[in-house]
Formats: C-alpha cells, structure tokens, sequence
DNA sequence: TCGTTCTTCGAACGAACGTTCGAACTAAAT
DNA sequence: ATTTAGTTCGAACGTTCGTTCGAAGAACGA
C-alpha cells in the first residue's frame, strides 16, 4: 500500500513526509516566514537530519513546487486525451484544476503563492511546466475560437481571466461555507462558458 | 503642487516618498524578502533615519496597504454614487478596480500577496476595510439579483469569482503585451456580465 | 564478528536582519 | 548667543536563520 497523497509518489516514503509537512508549514506561514526549524518540529526529525534528504530550502520549495505542478498537467492531458469536443474540453479543464486544487489545497497554494521565491535553475524547470500547462488552456480557447464557438476575445487575456478565477480560490475558499468542488466548479464553468460563448 | 501619486495623501512629503520606494522593493522582494536596509538604499536615507517616519517594517507594510486600500475603497464609492441601474453599477465596479489596479500596481500588489503578512491590530484594520469593500462588491451583485436580471449563482461565489479574475492580474499583466486599462476591462466585463446574466 | 553503508543528530558557525542608542546637525524662536 | 524641537546618522546589539561538521547509531551482508 502506497502513500495516502499520490503527489509525491516515487519519493523515499520519508521524503514524502518531508514534502508533505513542508508544503503545510509553507503554506501557514509562507516560504520565507517558514523555518527549517518549524519543519523539524513538525517532522520529528532533528534540523541537521532533515539536510539528508534535500540540500537546501530553495530545494524543498522546488521539490514541493514541481511535484504538485507536473501531476496538475499530467493529470489535465489525461483528462482531455480523447475528448474532441471544444465545450467539454473546456468543462474538464475547469473541472480538473479546480477538483485538483481542492484536493492539494496546500501545494496548490504554494504553487500559486510562491512563484516568485525560486530562482535560478530551480525556477526555470517550474516556468517550463507553467508554460506547458498555459500552452494546453491557450489550445483549449484557441478550438473554441476555430471551432468559431467563442465571441471575439483576445485569447491570452481570456485564459488569464479564467486561471485568475480559478487560482484565487487559496485566498477565501472555506469547505464548511463553500461545500464541494462541484459547488465551485458549476458557477465558475457557468459563469466563464456562458461569457465567452457567443 | 501635490506628490504626483495622490495615493499616499496627507502624509508628511518624505513619508510619502519612503511609501512609494517601498511599495516598489516589497512588490519585488516580497515583504519578508525585503530589507529596511533595501529601503534605506532606494531612498537614500540612511537605516537609523528611516526609523524616525516609522516604528517597525510591520507598520510600513500597514501603511501602504491601508492608504491603497482606503483609496481603492473610496474611489468605487464615489463612482457608484447616484448610479442606480444595477448593471452599470457592476461595469463600474470592475472599471474601477482595474483602472486603480494598472494606475497602482506595485501597492496593489503588495495588497493583495501580503494579506496574510500582518497580525494583531494592523491585520484587523485591513480586513475591516477588506470587509467593506466585499460588502459592496456583494451588493452590486444582490442588486442584479433583486432586479432579476442574473441567473441564480451563489452571491458569495459569484464576487469571489470576479475578484479573483481581476486580482490576478498582478501574477501575468504585462503593459507591452496587454495594453490599456480598457483592452482589459472591455473583455472582463463582457466575460463576467454575460456570464451572470439571464 | 567485522566492515560498510545508510541514517540521525547535537553543537556550532557565519551571515543577515530588525531595531536601538546617543550623538551630531539644522533651523527657527527667544 | 542660547535654547529648543525637529531631523539624521554611524555604530552596535541581540536574535534568528540556513547550513555544516564530525561523531554516533542502525541495518545488514560477508
């Protein structure tokens, strides 16, 4: 039996821990606010201990970041792999970021949070993802347009729309007021369909 | 002649210039990224200096929120007064709050990414601002609803849907690429109103 | 039992940070 | 000229942080 989160499967089990913990802590207290210390506390593991299994901060942000971000896009090609329609392809794109973000609510926020903490080499893999995934919703507007589906808006600021929508969910979504995905994913898909649709 | 950003109104003129630079440096290192010794360097005043206009870093960053904040709030009020049609309410909200979004990017940016950055009284007074203005937005909305004009979307969902849309922009808004206030607006507000529409 | 590798940790280092202190400078008022 | 209040700053303090180091323990095959 594997790990309760899919996230971080192919880890060292511990490292998943680490992982785990890590995207918590960040997520409280932001990357910077956060200590290693903290995630020391929280782990059981002693702070020198914990640099066996990653080798700097910047690194555990990255591990976070890119583990949360290839499954979102792994698990988006899947979702549209064999569905032609423009409209469901759509309906799955917001269906699939918003029941994911729910699901990873904390890595999702760091994702979202803390796309300016990295740099070098470590930020150059995760905007590449992000360009990949951006590409994917950008194709999905671009059939609607084709498809001849879709009032005349400008593309890139339309897909922006639609991610600012869904992505700002980290700062007000509360399960006990909001309830469900789907009681998220049905206004959203409605609104954003609805206004771009002719 | 008054400070060429009307902002940051009724403070002593020096403050006014530490505000900005440091609005400009939070907005780019992030708040606990940023150093008083960043500050010191941009406006030239020296580290000690600083501390004659403020008490703490946490009471700069409060300041800049809430003299934004203050101004964003007051400037939708002032727009929305004597309009009564519910549906030229909800243009102006969005026009308003995009327009004082470009003009102010850097303040609103530190406002909306450092929302959890304060504590104690500080972070009380920005969500009691942050309360009236979602008040606001919530009536504009529960006006198209009275009038039976909007499709039955929950009011909560509904608002939080246009904010995140809107508030996003800081995370991908490029001048060169996205243009004027107006190439913005024009797109949202079909989006979100033809969305939310019968 | 020995030796090797994997894993863990207490202790400490060096750097960076927010903040403070007391002195010095300025300028207007007496 | 002296006082007073407003303003500025170099230097330093105390704390916290990320990271490292060397040793010790655990696991396991030879």
């Amino acid at each position: 039996m594997t790990s309760a989160k899919t996230i971080y499967a192919g880890c060292d089990q511990k490292l998943e821990i680490i992982l785990r913990e890590a995207a918590h802590i960040f997520a409280r207290k932001g990357f910077r606010g956060a200590t290693i210390r903290d995630i020391a506390r929280q782990t059981g593991i002693s702070l020198a201990g914990l640099y066996y299994y990653f080798r700097s901060k910047d690194e555990l942000l990255f591990l976070i970041q890119k583990h949360c971000f290839e499954w979102l896009t792994l698990s988006l090609e899947q979702q549209l792999e064999g569905v032609a329609d423009p409209v469901a392809r759509l309906r799955l794109l917001v269906k699939n970021h918003l029941e994911y973000f729910l699901t990873n609510m904390r890595e999702m926020k760091v994702l979202s949070h803390e796309a300016e903490s990295l740099d070098g080499a470590f930020l150059a893999e995760i905007e590449q993802i992000k360009r990949r995934y951006y590409k994917i919703c950008l194709s999905v507007v671009q059939e609607l347009i084709n498809a001849g589906k879709m009032k005349e808006l400008n593309p890139r600021i339309t897909v922006m729309s639609l991610l600012g929508m869904m992505n700002w969910i980290y700062n007000w979504y509360d399960a006990k007021r909001d309830g469900k995905v789907h009681d998220l994913a049905n206004p959203m898909t409605e609104i954003f369909l609805r206004g771009i649709l002719r």
